[in-house]
DNA sequence: TAAAAATACTCCATAGGTATTTTAT
DNA sequence: ATAAAATACCTATGGAGTATTTTTA
């Protein structure tokens, strides 16, 4: 017994008729009346019964067809759910620092799907493992298929592929007397207020250790959470901020200097798992992400 | 793709290891390998990935395994139940007048399990349809393999053997003026008072034709629902009875007297479907009920 | 006599075997 | 050096075809 004879039994308990049958499954008459009496011997059971010169199913062919049908429903669609996959559709978990969330991961997961509009594709986003540490464990826990963060060292299994730098700038208001600067160092700003981003961002954290290492402490004039609110804050003249470089920050009412002595540059990585099958999906994302990260590229990190 | 390949790929998925699932399988590693590379390769998708020099699922390969476990498990049990009734196993629906429910059809059924203990079989009974007509056609309509009652005329597809007669006696007190006789007319049992059945009993409507047949009626003592009730009134002299003949009348204190003019005699028949498909149970029994009938043995009918 | 299925036979595709090579510990 | 899987090649079974016969309305 194979496939071959049950589909053809589907097919002829549907319609009842041998030559009706196997002129739906492309074959002879001959051969589908040869194929099911095989499958009628092995199971020793009659399936079907002459009523007049045509057949009809027995008792027992009904039972069997029913079941049958089940399933060879199931396989198919077991068959078709990894055909997908095959045919680079289905879903791509990845996980990204809560940095990267505010625009590189949109950016690049829109355009990617903007490339495949006929395509069944769906993202599971996640940020719940603030720590690059966390995203990576994660990835290798089969979790994530791809994750954006730090670089890690100890992890030969993964594959880390830059994908966008963060600079730190440090943005005044036009009239500030460091405006006419075009670089400045961390040293020059502890002389003015300045706006911070909160401990719950990564990049506190950085920004408090480049000031240890200067065995300083700025003057705080308070905490937002968004590069942009600060910016806003920035430009109406209530301090001055060290945030991260993006494109936005030309649109809004502010100088952009230079971060000098000791200037910052961060890289962020795509991390996927060496020596793992990637499906065409996850295949054609990665690729897609090497090919457009274009690392002078500035995205908005928050 | 056939079901090869999917047992193959089931087992291999199991044990991880084309050795010992090739060993498993009754088949050679090489034959294993190329039979999965063949499966990989028509749904596209890679199901195993080398860890070191063994291997592993993928994801993928995960998902599909959960759903061809369920698909070769349902199918294993497709033919297993088909195979149980081509064993001689399985169901038996019949129906029977009730006549026939309290020694004929029980009798019947308990001795053929018995031939048969190693067996599943099970009997589905039903006396629900009270008369011939309505049996026979619910086997019509297939609602039971083999029916127990009258012979039918105008029903062509339907097979009558007979199985069982029923004969008509006078039973009377040991010590009753008609005790000394060894046969009675009907008319003859006018003359005393009777116990007769009830209305309930399909005897009591041929008993009735009986006596209308004479254009008489007896003088009626009380009614009774079981034969052998009303023997144990007869035989405490209450009054004589019009009864079916059965062994059972030996072992009571009662004489029993052929009925003549009219005399009465009446064939049961097992009736089964002609030209439909029975599997070997249905046969069997069949055969073994022709085999048992000796016309000549007597039954209890109530 | 015509429609439907069963039977007889022939052929070739492919599943599985043997021998060997490649890969990783 | 050895365990494990992949590759190359060969063989034979059985599934599908063509031609024909049987059955029944």
């Amino acid at each position: 017994m194979n496939l071959f004879h049950l589909r053809y039994f589907e097919t002829l308990a549907r319609t009842e008729h041998y030559s009706k049958a196997a002129e739906i499954l492309s074959i002879t008459q001959p051969s589908l009346s040869y194929a099911i009496s095989t499958l009628e011997s092995e199971l020793g059971i009659q399936l079907f019964e002459k009523r007049g010169r045509n057949i009809v199913l027995t008792k027992y062919g009904k039972a069997f067809y029913s079941n049958v049908k089940e399933i060879l429903a199931s396989l198919d669609n077991a068959v078709r759910d990894i055909k997908l996959v095959a045919n680079g559709e289905g879903e791509i978990n990845i996980g990204f620092l809560r940095t990267l969330g505010t625009d590189y991961v949109p950016t690049t997961v829109k355009n990617f799907l903007d490339l495949h509009p006929d395509k069944n594709i769906w993202f599971n986003f996640s940020c719940e493992h603030g720590l690059s540490v966390d995203l990576v464990r994660s990835l290798i826990d089969r979790e994530y298929d791809m994750v954006f963060c730090s670089k890690l060292n100890n992890s030969p299994m993964v594959e880390f592929i830059p994908i966008a730098t963060q600079e730190l700038v440090v943005i005044v208001p036009k009239d500030h007397p460091l405006a006419v600067k075009d670089s400045v160092s961390l040293k020059e700003t502890l002389d003015y207020p300045q706006i911070i981003f909160r401990h719950k961002s990564g990049l506190r954290h950085i920004i408090d250790d480049l000031f240890k290492s200067i065995n300083a402490y700025p003057d705080i004039l308070c905490e937002i959470e968004e590069d942009l609110v600060g910016a806003g804050f920035v430009s109406k003249g209530f301090g001055i901020m060290i945030a991260p470089k993006f494109d936005g920050l030309n649109y809004v009412d502010v100088k952009v200097l230079k971060l000098t002595q000791p200037s910052y540059k961060r890289y962020f990585y795509m991390a996927i798992l060496k020596d793992v099958y990637h499906p065409p999906l996850i295949e054609e994302f990665k690729k897609y992400v090497i090919e457009q990260s274009n690392l002078n590229k500035e995205y908005r990190f928050g």
